[in-house]
DNA sequence: ACGCGAACCTGTGGGC
DNA sequence: TGCCCACAGGTTCGCG
């Protein structure tokens, strides 16, 4: 489910109950996620002030008044949906418990948050504040594809060595933070590169026409709410649109949208991911 | 060292 | 209706 406008657009709906708010009780309701679940994971947030919420790739880090700062994982399918809070005119009554929620953060402002994963591939951990950026999951990240550092003369070099197919590289969250299958997918076909292309071999200035066409598809799909394939929900449970808005992504056998284009959108299988793209416009 | 497939899980939808 | 297979937005691990 989540990419990075989804965990953004996630992390946008839970800063205002949990930004500046006080966790009463944190209920953990099995051992682990992909991973255990840190030692007296409950015991470290209760009574603990959430300072901050910020993202960092698909990581949301909830900074703690404690030092120490929770880090959140959606994996393929995992939600936090929002409950008992006045979310515009509306109030959200707290819905019966679900299958699969597996963590729920009763505030002191009287808003539940309950974490909900199916396929449990999420992740939490409790970490020091201060050395976040070296933890296990966080120190081999890339640069944030929306940030300053992240430039044409960065992906020329990061891509230089790389002698994977572009779809590959661009998924690999050391070469840049935040890209899934669908934002991938997309930017190929924004920018007409075939996600089959060596990394390598791709031109300059083709591989410098991608930074502000990943800067344009993420900063769409945030202003659209992330989208909704499936079971994706914003935190207040609305949908997101982006979906609307795919050229290529799950839209095998249909007509390219490229004018003058009479060729049909196909998909392939890389490292077992699917690919969409257009035969045609992408080379 | 690098790149790829397998593995981790559950749910859903399509074909027969 | 029911069964089986394919597939799903991610990431780590192990093997060649």
């Amino acid at each position: 489910m989540p990419e990075l406008p989804e965990v953004e657009t996630v992390r946008r709906g839970l800063a205002p109950v949990m930004e500046g708010a006080r966790i009463a009780k944190a209920d953990v309701n099995r051992p682990n996620l992909r991973w255990p679940f840190p030692d007296r994971m409950s015991e470290r947030l209760t009574g603990a002030k959430i300072e901050r919420l910020r993202r960092r790739s698909k990581y949301i880090l909830a900074d703690l008044n404690t030092g120490e700062s929770l880090l959140i994982h959606l994996g393929m399918s995992g939600r936090m949906l929002i409950s008992g809070a006045k979310l515009g005119q509306f109030v959200h009554d707290h819905p019966a418990p679900e299958k699969h929620d597996h963590v729920v953060f009763h505030m002191e402002n009287g808003a539940r948050v309950t974490f909900n994963d199916p396929r449990r591939f999420g992740a939490m951990d409790l970490l020091e504040t201060k050395t976040a950026d070296s933890h296990k999951l966080l120190s081999s990240i890339g640069p944030e594809p929306l940030g300053n550092s992240f430039d044409e003369a960065y992906l020329i070099d990061a891509l230089a060595t790389k002698g994977s197919p572009i779809k590959s590289a661009l998924l690999d969250q050391s070469i840049v933070a935040g890209l899934g299958n669908i934002y991938v997918c997309e930017t190929l076909y924004r920018a007409r590169i075939s996600p089959t292309r060596k990394a390598n071999k791709i031109s300059k200035p083709r591989v410098a026409s991608l930074v502000p066409i990943i800067r344009q598809v993420l900063s769409d799909a945030i202003a659209a709410g992330g989208s909704s394939l499936k079971d994706f929900r914003q935190a207040d449970g609305d949908l997101g649109y982006f979906q609307h808005s795919f050229d290529v992504y799950g839209r095998e056998g249909e007509r390219c949208r490229t004018d003058g284009c009479d060729n049909t959108i196909k998909r392939i299988v890389q490292s077992g991911r699917s690919s969409f793209y257009c035969p045609t416009c992408q080379r």
